[in-house]
DNA sequence: GGATACTCTTGTAATCATTACAAAATTATA
DNA sequence: TATAATTTTGTAATGATTACAAGAGTATCC
């Protein structure tokens, strides 16, 4: 339950908080920061902005949620889920996760680096965009 | 040579944009459009940022280059380079490239999907940084 | 419970990278 | 050389993110 999970990382299970973290963990939807608040806004009136941004940066450090920076104009967000990658369709704009076990990647140029995060994002076009094409 | 290999891109090899594209090629930097303004301005004072903006926009549709966006708060630059992937110290910042078989990875689960690019970017401390901290 | 201190939220203003745009300069075509 | 097309430039507009301070909420102690 997201309420304990975020005592577990040591946040303060705040009401802003637990709706930002359910909403991430529901819709598996890599959104921005104003589609998160565009739909939590109407549950909670009074949400500002800056809150959602505070919330992210909050959970970013405790490395609840992660980054992702496929296009460089948009900033999207994800909960933190390890062997995933992320693939974004340049007709629908939709970002498509799938499982990929980047760790059996062998990079022994990196042998002395200590890496702490890995990131994988691939472009191209759906299935279903694919499908319309033709 | 780089005008030629321009022109093999249908691309006018106009004064600035050789200008450009030997900065990226010598400098294997990354680096930002400020950096490329700051430092083609002292060769090149009528230059503005704008024409950087404008060239790269020329060199990424021709995929002469490719974005690197590892920071969401800093868009830059690279030739483009099969199989290479990116890793950024936490510490010092810097960039470095590596070599990285992202192609012998298998991501059935796309087998619908065209790919048409492949970023993997990893974050972490580099060696040098590792040491100061021993 | 109530006073006090601490934390979180909010709204507005500031910042900064990028884009839009139109005029000036350059280059190509005839 | 005249004319048209393209490129460059400088400035203004845009838009996402951050800074900041006041207000609201929460915790602690008596
Ligand atoms: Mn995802
Ligand atoms: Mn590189
Ligand atoms: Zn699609
Ligand atoms: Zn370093």
């Amino acid at each position: 339950m997201v309420h304990e999970y975020l005592v577990k990382n040591n946040i303060k299970p705040l009401y802003n908080r637990v709706k930002v973290l359910e909403y991430l963990l529901d819709k598996q939807n890599h959104p921005t920061v104003d589609e998160i608040y565009n739909d939590l806004v109407k549950e909670l009136p009074t949400l500002s902005k800056t809150t959602v941004y505070n919330t992210l940066k909050l959970f970013l450090q405790a490395n609840l949620v992660r980054l992702i920076t496929i296009e460089d104009n948009e900033t999207r967000y994800d909960v933190n889920i390890p062997n995933h990658g992320h693939f974004k369709c340049e007709e629908c704009k939709e970002i498509y996760d799938f499982t990929i076990d980047i760790d059996g990647v062998e990079t022994e140029e990196l042998s002395q680096f200590k890496i702490k995060e890995k990131s994988v994002y691939y472009k191209g076009i759906c299935p279903g965009c694919l499908n319309k094409k033709n």
